[in-house]
DNA sequence: ACCATTGGTTCATATAATAAACCGATATGG
DNA sequence: CCATATCGGTTTATTATATGAACCAATGGT
């Protein structure tokens, strides 16, 4: 691997459950030496991509991204459309909304929103990895990308969330098929035990798929007419972000 | 300079007046061999920090760093807070607000607000870099910065912006006293010919300067009570951001 | 007082980065 | 319609750079 590679892959181990990441533990978990993980979290800090903080000198991700995010919301504005988005269906439909953006292969979440209308209520986590067989945004996703990822998603052991999650590879490419000619996917149980969801793509820039609209709640509030709702709505919502960002359906999956 | 270095510098080529840039010219303008240059591409690329668009394979900014964007506003809220306060403050002033932030020894703006109240204002440009001599927002954190920082800018020669921007290092280090005494920056025709700043420090993490709050008009409006006025509010809502960043202003200047 | 960690550093070694030349495709223009 | 220029991308011998085991100094817990 070249030694760019081995720097930007040390910043995918950060997540919202691990914010702050010491330089031996960053070695333990890349297996890179830690003398190596130095110099390129050093080379990372000059360029603002991580900053050290506190006595214990652990990295964060830095200020030196947001620059960059500004500039692709510039030019690519999927997150600041998703999020008015999201809000506003969040309240009609009362149960938790998100968008979820795929990159490099990852389907990771980019905004969501909650509703107040009920007590209990699906939770996200921020810039959180999402499965793509164990989640219905992934499945929506997985739906219309080229054929290179789906081989590449369902040629590794898929991990098991739940009992209810689907890990049988030709199970999953006959529910891809179904989700193609229905137009949304849906999960029940599959990556946390009690949340049901749909989810619909969101395309941008011609046919390429570049992300999911979802709707979650609980299990037991999902009846046959809030079901019903959902899935009209978020394949409503998702079509109008996909208007926004320039984007189309394909008339066949297989964009690639 | 170390190849990761190389790298990322690459992506310090991209800005909103140049959002998508050629091989060609990337390897023009950062003076690195093509092949360097595409191999470096290339290992950006597979990590979704750039991307390749169109049929002339123009590079720009890629959806990974939304992921990152995300992380970093998750710990550290500063432009999602900058946002309303700058929304807010543009409504209360009538005039165009911003908040910039310094990463890596460079000021680059992370948002601001147009007022509708009248028909001209200034306008701003996604995550332009802002020259720390020529601006109000850039005296004001420079003010607070460690003195290698302040060193280091004022040892390369100054660009001078317009007839009016001062380029005299012994000037701007006696202007970065005043500031610390009066507490705000103040900027006239310095960045742009008709363009009046005021600008205020914003901290976080202790007292280590972040970014600035500014406030500009058109030379010709702001009058005494106007800029009474924008001296005021600059300096009340950038102790305001300070304080929900929990920041603190430093007793005495050079905080490092 | 000790051992186990931590972040950071050193330097001989080995590996990965580099740059000139080259390729095929597309566009430009006389 | 042919000649030329430019583009993105590729190859390969050369060379510079990354690497990792061992080593510090500092901190903290037992």
């Amino acid at each position: 691997m070249g030694t760019t590679s081995k720097a930007l892959s040390l910043l995918r181990l950060f997540s919202s459950s691990q914010p702050e990441i010491g330089l031996t533990e960053l070695s333990r978990q890349s297996g890179m030496n830690k003398a190596t993980v130095y110099r390129l979290m050093s080379d990372l800090a000059e360029h603002g991509f991580v900053e050290q903080v506190g006595a214990d000198r652990m990295y964060r991700i830095g200020p030196g991204v947001m620059r960059l995010a500004v500039l692709r919301e510039a030019t690519v504005p999927l997150r600041s459309i998703a999020k008015e988005h999201v809000r506003s269906l969040a309240e009609e439909i009362g149960e938790t909304t998100h968008v979820s953006q795929v990159s490099s292969g990852e389907l990771s979440t980019l905004t969501y929103a909650y509703s107040a209308k009920h007590g209990t209520r699906v939770t996200m986590e921020d810039a959180e990895r999402l499965p793509f067989h164990a989640t219905s945004s992934g499945l929506a996703v997985l739906t219309y990308s080229n054929a290179a990822l789906v081989d590449a998603i369902l040629s590794k052991p898929l991990d098991k969330r739940t009992p209810h999650t689907i890990v049988d590879p030709l199970q999953i490419r006959g529910e891809l098929k179904r989700i193609s000619e229905r137009g949304y996917a849906e999960s029940v149980s599959g990556f946390e035990q009690d949340v049901h969801s749909v989810a619909a793509p969101i395309f941008a820039g011609g046919v390429t798929v570049c992300g999911a609209l979802a709707i979650a709640a609980p299990v037991g509030r999902v009846n046959g007419a809030l079901r019903s709702r959902m899935i009209a709505a978020v394949q409503d919502r998702a079509r109008m972000i996909t208007d926004i960002m320039g984007g189309a359906m394909p008339v066949s999956p297989d964009s690639a």
